[in-house]
DNA sequence: ATAGGGTTAG
């Protein structure tokens, strides 16, 4: 654990500038224009050749690519006999800049003669960066067989094309086990770089990647600032800034641009304000200011660390403004809640201005923003302006439609985005895999344009599918992309599977994210382990999930803020007041957390669900900070729970002071009155709602049979099956009545005789989703069954007679937690 | 001559 108030050692360090300093354009320029290639001796055509070699050099070094072809024309113009000094640099320059085929002709056409090692390893090189792993082995192979013994450059590259999953854990720790025992594993800084990378982006395999690290004789910068990079990347945060702090305290590598972004995003993803303030001085001071990407980083960091002000302060004053700027400030906005207006006047803003064009990621942190907007124009708009520039098939974008919509209980709009997302990309999964069995079977591996950048699904497709899919509770469509995850070699990836816990736990599968869990092995991080816990938690399965909790801490995992919510809602589910005490105390004093409000809310949920309303209302008041309407909504639910009237109408109170416009306080509070049959308050506050214009949530349930989702509003009469859906509900009615079920009238929230009460409660969106399961699914399989707002008492209690009369486990996901319910038993254990 | 590290998202 990092100290907040530690101070850097930064002043002792001193920048080393690049010693020889490169060309500039406009020198470069100047150099190749005047460079006459016409000559008529020998002497004069080698020196002509060095020259240009330099210059050819220096365009690659400084990215002026045009410049380089310019210069290649020039040369090819002249008709002089280019040399292999010459010709290889061609083929690094058409590897840099993306345009391969040209790199791979003029090897093709070089002499046999005239291909040297370094020729190979270029060669090699540019198939490695231009995504085609398998040619670039083929192609090491070839270089073998012609006789050449590779040399450490032609290693970092050959590892390179290891660096995917289907070659890593084959070919790369071949290739790997062969450095280490002919001491090439030692021969220079990039060999160790190239297999960091090929342990880390093959299979997520940190452990192996830092071994790696460890065992290196020697590292600089590059190396250290990889190492920090790639924990920073794959959620590892903390061990990144410790990583850094080692750096600076036992090296005396000073840290550049490239290490300080990521170091940033790391204190950005620890919520380390203080740290960040020291790196944002020693930026000032390194006079890196001026660097787009260090500065976005800063902006990022100070509004995840809940600075939005200074975020501000650093996105004002900045030189160069252009997309990422304004995304990062946005995207700022967005995630710190409170400031979501703020993020739509920043995002019409920079529309309005007209110099900077919106990417994807401007569209996916403008529409976090309109997740909880009450007015949904806005956030329909922005989708039709992605729809206008081709956005909304990207997945980060279509990832956070589905969300918006998903959230604000739109499931018909989401359910049609992620299926636009779904298919697109099954094709295209489909696509590369084939293409891939094309080069795999063809004999001339090289030739057309087969493998191109940027198309493959990678792991983060894959974890936003997985997202989407636990979002909307479509196993389904969430088990098919688990078996393209597998059938593509992503099965190891931690990402990936983190994702696949949290969907099946989503789902209502917890076996299956067990199943996912257990299969990571070793591999898991503390993400792995707070979905898995949180799993378990909101199916109610307490014990469980502290177990699987001490099982964490006992291997030394750290515990984070979040793990702690999962954790404290386990004890809450199931009652455990003594154990949450425990691990509220030992999170501040044992693991360094402070408790947010959520944690507090926890507590208030667990004391109130107890029945300790009088401790719950001290503990509210003995909190470090003003309790908020998520705080006063817990409570008022207990009281509701507890039908104490006078403690309840305080809690509503509370929460309209805090949020006027909340019509879930109107609701709550009139549903209090409603179960003690004032039914004059109850009118007074629907009035009140109706001048207000506020709009109840309606209540729904859905669930997915073959692959398609089935919604259901209160006494729904619109599904094709209507009839029969109906027949069956009366038959479950009578069955139910007769093994002892009483129906709860205290559930109907109108003023009505009980005998139509009932009526009514006949027709609620969780039993008429249940009727039609029964009818359309065959009998061992689990029924499960999604609803926007909590379950009803009496569809909860009727469930439960249901799953004895039919012999079926029927499992309800609800706003908060899960129910599984079976032989006339719920995991919640009727407290909820 | 051939090599290695960065940003904003869900």
């Amino acid at each position: 654990m990092v100290s907040r108030s530690l101070s850097l050692p930064l002043s002792n360090c001193r920048s080393h500038q690049n010693p020889t300093p490169n060309l500039n354009f406009s020198q470069l320029q100047n150099a190749i224009s005047n460079l006459d290639l016409t000559s008529n001796n020998q002497q004069h055509t080698r020196h002509k050749l060095i020259t240009s070699s330099i210059l050819l050099k220096s365009c690659i070094r400084s990215h002026n690519f045009q410049l380089a072809k310019l210069l290649h024309l020039k040369l090819t113009e002249s008709r002089l006999p280019l040399d292999s000094l010459l010709l290889n640099s061609l083929i690094t320059l058409y590897s840099k800049c993306g345009e391969w085929p040209h790199a791979l002709s003029i090897f093709q056409t070089m002499d046999n003669a005239k291909k040297d090692l370094v020729s190979w390893s270029a060669i090699i090189a540019c198939f490695a960066n231009n995504n085609m792993d398998f040619k670039a082995l083929l192609t090491f192979l070839d270089m073998l067989q012609n006789g050449f013994y590779p040399n450490e450059y032609c290693f970092t590259a050959a590892i390179r094309a290891c660096s995917n999953a289907q070659f890593c854990f084959t070919t790369g720790r071949a290739v790997f086990g062969f450095l280490l025992k002919t001491g090439y594993f030692d021969s220079h800084v990039c060999v160790g770089c190239a297999l960091i990378d090929m342990f880390v982006k093959g299979g997520g395999d940190l452990d192996s990647a830092y071994m790696v690290f460890e065992k290196m004789r020697e590292r600089n910068v590059v190396t250290w600032t990889l190492m920090i990079t790639r924990f920073m990347q794959l959620g590892f945060a903390g061990d990144a800034v410790d990583l850094f702090l080692r750096m600076l305290v036992m090296t005396e590598y000073v840290p550049d641009r490239f290490t300080l972004t990521s170091v940033l995003s790391a204190c950005a993803e620890m919520e380390l304000l203080s740290l960040g303030k020291q790196l944002h001085s020693w930026v000032i001071r390194s006079g890196l200011s001026s660097d787009v990407f260090v500065e976005c980083s800063l902006v990022d960091m100070y509004a995840k660390c809940g600075s939005v002000e200074n975020s501000r302060k650093v996105f004002d004053r900045m030189p160069d403004r252009n997309v990422m700027s304004w995304t990062a400030l946005i995207t700022g906005y967005a995630q710190g809640s409170g400031h979501e207006q703020e993020a739509i006047k920043l995002f019409c803003e920079m529309m309005l201005q007209g110099h900077v064009v919106p990417n994807c990621l401007t569209f996916s942190g403008v529409l976090k923003a309109c997740v909880n907007l009450p007015d949904f124009g806005f956030g329909e708009q922005l989708h039709s302006q992605t729809i206008k520039l081709g956005f909304h098939g990207v997945n980060h974008v279509g990832n956070s439609l589905v969300n918006m919509y998903a959230r604000s209980g739109r499931m018909d709009c989401a359910r049609k985005i992620f299926d636009i997302l779904f298919k697109k990309n099954l094709i295209l999964i489909d696509t590369v895999a084939e293409e891939n069995t094309e080069i795999l079977n063809s004999e001339e591996a090289f030739g057309h344009e087969i493998e191109h950048n940027g198309t493959g699904a990678n792991a983060f497709t894959y974890a936003c599918l997985l997202s989407g899919a636990a979002c909307i509770g479509t196993i389904g469509k969430g088990e098919q992309v688990h078996a393209r995850v597998v059938k593509s070699g992503f099965g190891t990836n931690l990402l990936v599977n983190n994702a696949l816990i949290s969907m099946y736990s989503k789902c209502g599968n917890k076996e299956a994210a067990l199943q996912v869990f257990n299969d990571m092995g070793g591999v898991r991080n503390v993400i792995s382990w707070t979905s898995i816990i949180n799993g378990f938690a909101k199916h109610g399965f307490a014990t469980k999930a502290l177990e699987l909790f001490n099982e964490m801490l006992e291997i030394g995992i750290k515990p984070n803020d979040v793990t702690y919510i999962a954790v404290l809602s386990a004890c809450s589910h199931v009652g455990l007041i003594d154990e949450a005490w425990k691990h509220f105390n030992s999170m501040r004093f044992n693991h360094g957390i402070v408790p947010r409000m959520e944690h507090y809310a926890c507590m208030v949920d667990l004391l109130g669900r107890s029945g300790l309303l009088s401790e719950a209302i001290e503990f509210i008041n003995s909190m470090p900070f003003d309790a908020d309407a998520l705080v006063w909504r817990t409570f008022l639910g207990s009281c509701r729970v507890h039908r104490n009237t006078e403690l309840g109408e305080y809690a509503a109170k509370m929460i309209l002071e805090r949020e006027p416009h909340d019509p879930a306080a109107h609701i709550l509070l009139s549903n209090l009155y409603a179960s003690e049959g004032r039914w004059d308050d109850v009118a007074a506050i629907r009035k009140n709602m109706k001048q207000r214009k506020l709009v109840k949530e309606a209540g729904y349930s859905w669930i997915e049979v073959d692959n398609k989702v089935h919604k259901f509003h209160v006494g729904d009469t619109l599904h094709p099956q209507a009839q029969k859906i109906y027949n069956e509900l009366d038959e479950l009615a009578s069955k139910i009545k007769k093994s002892g079920y009483v129906p709860n009238t205290d559930f109907v929230l109108h003023d009505v005789e009980d005998e139509q009460k009932e009526q009514y409660l006949f027709q609620h969106s969780e039993k008429i989703a249940v009727a039609f399961a029964l009818i359309s699914t065959p009998n061992p399989k689990p029924i499960r069954i999604f609803k926007n707002l909590r379950v009803c008492g009496d569809c909860h209690s009727a469930i439960k007679y249901i799953s004895v009369v039919t012999g079926r486990e029927i499992v309800v996901r609800d706003a908060n937690r899960f129910h599984h319910i079976k032989d006339g038993k719920c995991s919640c254990n009727d407290y909820w």
